[in-house]
RNA sequence: GCGGAGGUGGCGAAAUUGGCAGACGCACUAGCUUGAGGUGCUAGCGCCGCAAGGCAUAGGGGUUCAAGUCCCCUCCUCCGCACCA
């Protein structure tokens, strides 16, 4: 095929126009190309997984830069043997496809599914290595109704139910949101619309349950970024303290609070409980004015909340003028009601103890309730006796004035404490979470249907008007294709009558369905899984399958989800453990989540009119220069800030690199074998063909680490380009003929090899332009040789009191005799120490040589 | 307030363990080439200085033969959480 003689020397122009596209469309034909092979492959495993996308129609820089990344990675674990499973999907279901019915008349559906063919296309543009096999599209019944099985098996095992309370509206979405889905108290879709609290009956999924198992399970995920596990910390909020009950003079019912710090409770003055506590509503039933007081707290409260600023609510409270009884000390102490105390945590009634929590001292201050101090620094403490009010510590400080606790320190008072008043049975120690339930009811249309229906005439242990759960024979409900989309309340499913009139499946009387949809997210929860056996037809997956490829190795995508969709899936890896599909306690062994794409600063949106289009760069400069741009202009778990003029360099390289090639490329040994090791060892090597193996293997070693450790691929690109330029530097010797064809054949598949990770269009023309047959993407990744990559001299550099004076060439592998002399005999060195003496000598063997002076 | 990540040339950034600060790239400057639509090549490019040399990693202290890197204090930016009792 190519001897090397008539194709040499006829450098090529880079025109990634032609060459990516027909390669793409090779690509698309070969469907094996990127196929993942099951376990009987005898390979290692790997599942690389990024987020899946929803389908907008248009793929953003961000995707590209968690794409590239994902990509490159892919890549390089299948060069190294690996049966790497690849795959991607859609995230389809969604309020913006609704939007558009309403704007554009279009159903939800069509526009869905156009929009993912053409980010598919997009994707196959960019060159991407998804196995579209096992493509998963979460709008169609074929996955959804795997959704709606396990929500039966939810709602089998008790952990999906129904209840009124409230629930954070939003109405720009016209739909209910989940806690998680509030920012800074208002919607996560709509980020200055605050969300309403309205009390609505919902389902909802008992993640709670699972709480000390998400928690717990944290410190074991060393391969999830801190930043994610801490907030998933947060989120959970564990607090570890005792319920105390207050016996209420004149009130049967017993008030009970929640306390961190019951070691305090000597010192506590007054009760405060929410406008909305119980007891708060049973006081306003039997006092009109007090009523209006509270109604007014409760005004202030919600305002707060909607304003997503509870925490700068000035506080504002009001004295019932009833008592309670404080069983520590049988003491009487006044109950108010504060607008600062939320029913929702804890028992929405808390002890007050002015003299040591900063909230209550100010409102002690305020209302001039007493200030008991009962806590003080442990003796043989530097502070002061009695330090400022109000004195919060625990940790080295001591109980006083507290009955038969004086005198013991704050914590171990806490457990004595929580212990006597179980013993005496007016408390108990607790542990409460911020986490609350999962409410995954949306009064949306395009969304999974919940496979529940409500009886209308009642049977046997359902009342009328009850909720039945539908069969697994009666699955999938399918959502109806005709519905009107409009801006009006309400489920949009309510109006469909086809839909919501079926009969009970229990006693075959009339029933209506539940007309609510599932959370999105309840889609992105166990989507990786449904991957591993896309097309089954009679489970959610085959466990069998699930069990060789997870947990996932590999998980890379944006921080926004780190509590919401990474701990949603966490809780639904565990619920599917619980119902015997999985053995995995948790979804991904290792989570990358990478930067934003900003533009002058900030991140790119419509809005502000600084978005920069895949599309468009990948028209004048191709996929491989935008896809390595992305790789190249910044760490990838940095912000990345977009310079075209940058993209322009990496076009530049890669012209650079494709003229190199394709001069000399084909040049190769007569009947040697065309490998990356092809150099042979024979004969003498002038010490071009040296220097220029020497970087080779120095780059071949640096980029296997890279990929293997920081992912720092800005500098394994830097390392390629570093090697680009010395082959350049090299053209002369290799038109002189001084470097081996065997070399030159070394140094350019190596070369190419390295590429094709970052740049798989030119990385698979150059392959094949130098005749090796298959693709590349299947060769051996190339192996660093040490003896090839040693070098023979190194520099060192020569401090005087730690600043240089000059740089001194030895022999590596010099001892530090040999270095020393070096060092002290170089002509500059002696020349700069001018005739001082030299006290002492630090030798760093291969590092540096540091001479004190004085 | 709490927690996390950061602060290095005109810009994006390098500098795994303390050991030549600024690799690689962008922009810029000069020259050559090409030629008129984003070309290629050579050289220069932290700051001050003609130079020798000096000064530089947010600021200030410290440890060390040696600090961008370790310790203490201060300032700034971004992100998350926030009367959570």
């Amino acid at each position: 095929m190519n001897d090397a003689s008539a194709e040499t020397n006829q450098a090529q122009r880079y025109n990634p126009a032609e060459i990516e596209p027909r390669w793409q469309a090779a690509w698309d034909a070969d469907e094996s190309l990127y196929r993942a092979e099951g376990h009987e492959s005898g390979k290692p495993k790997y599942y690389c997984l990024e987020m899946l996308p929803y389908p907008s129609g248009q793929l953003h820089m961000g995707h590209v830069r968690n794409y590239a990344i994902g990509d490159a990675l892919a890549r390089f674990m299948w060069m190294r043997g690996y049966n790497v499973l690849h795959p991607m999907g859609w995230d389809a279901f969604g309020l913006p496809a609704e939007n558009a019915a309403l704007k554009n008349h279009t159903p939800p559906r069509e526009w869905t599914l156009l929009n993912i063919a053409a980010m598919r296309q997009q994707m196959r543009r960019m060159g991407l290595s998804y196995d579209w096999s096992t493509e998963v599209t979460t709008c169609l019944p074929e996955y959804y109704r795997w959704n709606q099985w396990i929500f039966l098996k939810m709602v089998e095992k008790g952990l999906a139910y129904r209840k009124k309370s409230k629930v954070n509206w939003c109405d720009l979405c016209q739909t209910v949101l989940a806690n998680e889905q509030v920012v800074g108290g208002c919607c996560w879709r709509h980020e200055d619309n605050p969300v309403e609290q309205r009390d609505l009956t919902q389902w909802f999924l008992r993640i709670t349950e699972y709480a000390e198992e998400l928690l717990q399970g944290l410190d074991k995920l060393d391969g999830w970024p801190e930043k994610v596990r801490t907030m998933q910390r947060n989120w959970i909020g564990r607090s570890d303290g005792t319920l105390v009950d207050f016996a209420v003079v004149g009130h049967e019912e017993k008030l009970t609070v929640f306390t961190t710090r019951v070691d305090t409770i000597f010192g506590a003055t007054s009760v405060q409980l929410a406008p909305e506590h119980p007891v708060a509503k049973a006081f306003a039933a039997e006092d009109a004015a007090l009523a209006v007081q509270i109604e007014q707290l409760l005004d202030e409260q919600k305002r707060a909340r909607e304003a997503g600023d509870v925490g700068a609510i000035e506080k504002h409270g009001v004295d019932t003028g009833r008592f309670a009884v404080n069983p520590f000390t049988g003491q009487l102490v006044p109950i108010w009601v504060a607008n600062y105390i939320l029913a929702d945590y804890g028992t929405g009634a808390v002890m007050s103890v002015p003299a040591h929590d900063e909230r209550d001292f100010e409102f002690a201050t305020k209302y001039g309730l007493a200030v008991k101090r009962v806590i003080v620094p442990a003796a043989g403490t530097n502070s002061a006796e009695e330090p400022a009010l109000p004195y919060t510590a625990e940790d080295g400080a001591v109980v006083i004035d507290s009955g038969q606790w004086t005198g013991e320190s704050c914590v171990e008072a806490q457990a004595k404490m929580a212990a006597f008043a179980k013993e005496k049975g007016f408390g108990t120690p607790t542990v409460t979470y911020r986490l609350k339930d999962w409410g995954v009811s949306r009064q949306r249309y395009w969304g999974t249907p919940i496979p529940m229906v409500y009886c209308e005439r009642g049977h046997d242990g359902v009342e009328p008007g009850g909720v039945v759960p539908l069969p697994e024979s009666a699955l999938p409900v399918m959502l109806p294709a005709q519905v009107e989309i409009t801006q009006q309340g309400g489920s949009p499913l309510g109006r469909v009558a086809e839909f919501v009139n079926t009969t009970c499946p229990v006693c075959g009387g009339p029933a209506r369905r539940e007309t609510d949809t599932m959370d999105t997210f309840v889609d992105s929860s166990w989507y990786f899984y449904r991957y591993t056996d896309a097309k089954n037809e009679t489970a959610p997956f085959a466990s069998e399958k699930a069990n060789y490829w997870f947990p996932i190795d590999q998980y890379i995508g944006g921080v926004e989800h780190a509590i919401l969709h990474l701990i949603y899936s966490r809780f639904w890896t565990k619920v599917m453990r619980d119902i015997g599909l999985i053995k995995n306690d948790e979804p991904a062994e290792r989570l990358f989540t990478q930067g934003m794409v900003v533009k002058d600063g900030a991140k790119m949106s419509k809005s502000k009119g600084n978005v920069v289009s895949p599309n468009d760069m990948i028209e004048r400069y191709g996929a491989d220069a935008t896809r390595m741009y992305a790789l190249f202009a910044a760490p990838p778990d940095r912000d990345l800030e977009w310079q075209e003029d940058g993209v322009a360099g990496i076009s530049r390289f890669l012209s650079r690199v494709y003229r190199l090639v394709t001069k000399y490329g084909a040049t190769r040994p007569a009947g040697a074998t065309r490998t990356a090791d092809s150099a042979s060892r024979d004969g003498e090597r002038s010490v071009v063909e040296q220097k220029l193996l020497r970087t080779l293997h120095q780059t071949f070693a640096k980029i296997t680490q890279d990929f293997s450790g920081r992912w720092h691929f800005n500098t394994s690109i830097s390392s390629i380009m570093i090697l680009v330029n010395e082959i350049a530097a090299s053209e002369a010797a290799m038109d002189a003929g001084e470097i081996s064809p065997a070399a030159i054949a070394a140094v350019f598949d190596g070369l190419t090899l390295l590429l094709a990770p970052f740049a798989p269009f030119m990385a698979a023309e150059l392959w094949q332009q130098m005749g090796h047959e298959g693709a590349i993407f299947r060769a051996q990744w190339p192996v660093a040789d040490e003896e090839l990559a040693r070098e023979d001299e190194i520099e060192i550099p020569v401090q005087a009191n730690g600043k240089l004076v000059n740089v001194v060439k030895v022999p590596a592998g010099s001892d530090e005799a040999a270095v020393k002399a070096a060092a002290l005999a170089d002509a500059r060195v002696i020349a700069r120490l001018d005739g001082k003496a030299v006290v002492k000598v630090i030798v760093v063997p291969g590092k540096l040589v540091n001479l004190v002076v004085k």
